[in-house]
DNA sequence: GCAGTGCTTTTTGTACACAAGATTGGTGCT
DNA sequence: AGCACCAATCTTGTGTACAAAAAGCACTGC
């Protein structure tokens, strides 16, 4: 099913979902009132787009990227995205300006309205519809899988959500396009990537609910025996 | 099955597998004895990595890139493969490029012996080890995906074979990397990966068995009522 | 009280059977 | 003779049932 992929991407791009969760076969084929059958190739993409790690016989979670990996992933976008935007200044297509505009437009109103959930998605589409408007199909499928991978870098770094992207620096990249100026529009993409990637450096404000019992995450054996300790 | 994933897509490097080649699902299965249950993960995988075309209810073909999609394929690695060269530049890693230096002495041994299908098979192996070295786990599996389309690109557009990439140019970039002479090796293989597309706009000497059915390949039903006739 | 072992439960892997849709070949009509 | 329609066949899509393996749990022995 493709809503189901659909809904799972969005929900990882949207931080709903956390890296390491369980992702039961079962369980997913019942909240999309589905057999088993048709959630196993959405669970084979979603492993093949790297979005998700499956081990045989023990399952699927929501990949959570080491450190070393959020590098590759940005160094990937730090080559492919500067060069990206240099096709859309070079076709420079006057309706996938338009829609590059609106997706900016939607952002900043979801921003002042503080709809954090809408930005974040928002803030990739910017990236995704890029890549579309370039008319390279293996890049833009790469770029896809990049995109929401960042997002699960970001949560698995614990960088703090809100400097996921700076406020103007997407519009300030689409006037670039729009007059053409690929040398400045590439220069704005290349620091806008290093912008995103320095936030995962800066720990940031460590989240609420911040625990020990988070910092452990992998053995669910020993996670329980700590908490049953703790309230002891 | 792994072994069938990597059968399919040894026989599409080595031109076995033509592009319009149609994969029945039962056929497959009893190739490989197993269940038809077995060869849909694989033919999913090998569709979104581009190399066979499914459309619902109609069954998966190898694809076919048109001259299009080749420019993307082209302009991807273009892009991709000098930044990859550089990466091994800057790690120069021993043992990598002892690697590196095997897939080269194993292809001009095959390429002395004579044996093809050897020589497209190390060619692509050589691209896909440079990818491996550079240490960029998406951009290797892009270039997984891309190398394998080469070969489809170069079959779908008639283009000599012989020409896949010149004798002594995969050399020549080993070498260049392993003076860690960056700047020359991407020179290098930016002009090695123009060679290789160069010859899809030659179409080189028609295959042998070149003939008017061959030149509408779409639809089966008139392909077959004018060889009907023709046999009349 | 703790570690090790065997059983139970849960979860994934695989096969099979049926349903839905598409293609092909034939037949009748114009 | 050509075209359209209909039936038979083949192929893919989907659900279900069973097998295999891993994880959790309790029990026993030290």
């Amino acid at each position: 099913m493709d809503e189901m992929y659909a809904s799972i991407v969005a929900a990882i791009t949207e931080h709903r979902l956390a890296p390491g969760t369980r992702l039961r076969e079962e369980r997913l084929a019942e909240l999309f009132a589905v057999s088993r059958t048709q959630v196993r190739p959405v669970l084979q993409r979603l492993e093949h787009e790297g979005l998700v790690e499956r081990q045989p016989r023990r399952g699927a979670v929501v990949a959570s990227p080491s450190r070393d990996a959020s590098a590759q992933i940005f160094a990937a976008r730090r080559l492919v995205e500067p060069w990206l935007v240099k096709c859309c200044c070079e076709q420079a297509d006057r309706t996938g300006l338009k829609r590059l505009e609106k997706v900016v437009a939607d952002e900043n109103r979801a921003r002042e309205a503080g709809d954090v959930r809408a930005v974040v998605r928002l803030s990739g589409d910017f990236h995704r519809v890029l890549a579309e408007l370039a008319g390279n199909a293996p890049l833009t499928q790469l770029m896809q899988g990049l995109t929401v991978r960042t997002c699960l870098a970001i949560v698995a770094n614990r960088a703090s959500t809100g400097s996921t992207c700076r406020e103007d620096e997407h519009a300030k990249i689409t006037e670039a396009i729009a007059a053409s100026d690929s040398k400045r529009a590439m220069k704005l993409m290349t620091e806008h990537l290093e912008h995103i990637e320095r936030a995962l450096d800066e720990p940031g404000p460590p989240s609420p609910d911040d625990d020990l019992a988070e910092l452990l995450p992998p053995p669910p054996k020993a996670q329980a025996r700590k908490m049953r300790k703790a309230a002891a």
